[in-house]
DNA sequence: ATCAGAGATATTCTATATATATGGAAAATC
DNA sequence: GATTTTCCATATATATAGAATATCTCTGAT
């Protein structure tokens, strides 16, 4: 059975022309040197080199496998570069998943744009879905990873990582009363001034969420929401609320989204209301690429806004 | 040092997703394997594979690993059965030289049809010279084998086989009165009639050739020819009859090239003239693709003439 | 709790790659 | 032309390391 060795003792002969020569480059002695060409040869079923009185010339046989040997043996450096590489979290493929609103928060912008710059040769596949669709894609393995706001339990399989928790803000109508245009910073509205208001508010298909919070928060404040609309995805309540059709409580980050007819204001009240972002992964052991992603998230930190 | 056995027994691992199905499908027993795998992620310098109970797995630099071993794996044999093919003949690259005046003989436009059909692998590099320089390019190994028309002596160095010979014909001019047009069969004229015939002749720089087996010709038919013109090439000597500057003797081969204002004519006298045809090979052993074409050409017989 | 299945480890064995010594053929040198 | 040198091949010995056997450990299932 032919091996790597035969092939490297044979570029090194093909190089020196010279088995005495070529075997000192390889640190061995000329007579397991000449066997193994031997060996070779007979496993190619035909001479490679052409024995004279001063040394060995290739065949054609011998010319035609010389370039291809050189391939090889530098192929297999490479897969092994490469492997290292996937193992070092360089190189591969990574799957992340997100909700509508972590798509907008600058940890998600920055990462992709750490991996693009320090990483090129990670494939990087980014998936939007609800937070019951990431977990089932994580589960599936379609996923790697998926940024959520709802920390969805502590299930057996998965893990799920607080990253950050950011401030929630008012958005609302920029005709409303309470918004105030042409001031730089955003005003503050204690939260009981929002009693007499409708919401647009998003809510989760199934379990606690920031929906929850939210009514606990105005109840706290002393008065109950009332919900005029409720939208599937974070994002929606914006284009709700451009429309006139109410007010919504939304993180933080989300209120880059600039969208025209949305003015945006800071909270009050006595209950501080908090979004949370999360990394929610699965149990097995961390790879390359996604020890790298944990690292980055774990260690960010917002720039000061500018 | 990494040998094909370890990415044979990991790709073999990969693919069974189970160490010792693996090893059965090997051939050898689990422990051997685990270890070749334990050295392979050694060298890699992390795990290829995740073990778990009922099984192993891929890791993600395993999975960077396992097509780029599949592909060294497949190369090897790729390169091993070129290195075969080219050995028997059936690859690689032929370099074959000619004189002007073989290069219309049957015989080569035959052989090359047949490389190109039955060898396809094989790069022919076909190249006209005149004898010295095509003995040199054999040589200084820019050529494999060379047909030549004058046997060049027979170095120490070099084979100079003949391979056949061929009768020569009188070329002369379509208005020349010697010459009758309309006939199918060319005329036979006794060489003796050309007494009065001026001659152009191709002849060779050095040594004796073509040249001087027409004169001794001439002279045992009685007369000494008068040469007008010598030309460097036997193609040129065609050009000159063609231009009405007297007769010229040819082997047969070149009376196709019926260029106007030629005509041909069958040869009749005590010596007979013939012009061999040889082919000049180094005395090293013959390779594949040259041993198929000495192979080719011993056994070629022309076609009958349609 | 026990058992089965799967991989890891320890030890022994064996195949084989390598080293040493030697031979033989062809140039090179005297 | 004899001798020396050079270089590859062969023969035998040795050491390395890959493979076999037996055993262990861990995990999940019954």
């Amino acid at each position: 059975m032919i091996e790597l060795r035969h092939l490297r003792y044979f570029v090194a002969v093909a190089e020196e022309g010279h088995l005495t020569r070529a075997a000192g480059r390889l640190g061995i002695q000329q007579p397991p040197l000449s066997q193994q060409i031997q060996a070779l040869e007979r496993e190619v079923g035909a001479p490679l080199f052409l024995r004279h009185s001063r040394g060995v010339a290739l065949t054609d046989a011998g010319q035609t496998l010389l370039p291809r040997a050189r391939a090889i043996l530098g192929d297999v450096d490479g897969a092994l570069e490469a492997a290292r590489r996937t193992a070092r979290g360089q190189m591969g493929r990574l799957a992340v998943g997100f909700t509508s609103s972590a798509a907008f928060h600058p940890l998600v912008a920055s990462l992709v744009r750490m991996l693009r710059q320090s990483a090129p040769e990670i494939v990087l596949s980014l998936e939007e879905g609800n937070t019951q669709d990431l977990i089932a894609a994580l589960r599936a393995n379609r996923l790697d990873t998926a940024f959520v706001r709802s920390p969805v339990g502590q299930p057996e399989d998965l893990v799920i990582e607080p990253l950050l928790s950011e401030a929630m803000v008012l958005a609302l109508p920029d005709r409303h009363p309470l918004a105030t245009p042409g001031r730089r910073k955003p005003p503050v509205i204690a939260l009981r001034d929002l009693a007499g208001e409708t919401f647009v508010l998003y809510r989760r298909p199934s379990g606690p969420g920031l929906y929850d919070e939210i009514i606990a928060a105005c109840r706290a404040a002393g008065f109950s929401p009332h919900v005029g609309q409720e939208a599937p995805r974070m994002v929606s309540t914006l284009s709700l609320v451009a429309a006139g059709m109410g007010v919504s409580i939304i993180p933080e980050s989300m209120a880059r989204l600039a969208g025209d007819g949305i003015a945006y204001a800071r909270l009050d009240g006595a209950i501080r209301l908090e979004a949370p972002l999360y990394l929610a992964r699965r149990k097995a052991p961390e790879t390359g690429a996604l020890s790298r992603l944990i690292d980055y998230v774990r260690a960010w930190r917002p720039a000061p806004a500018s």
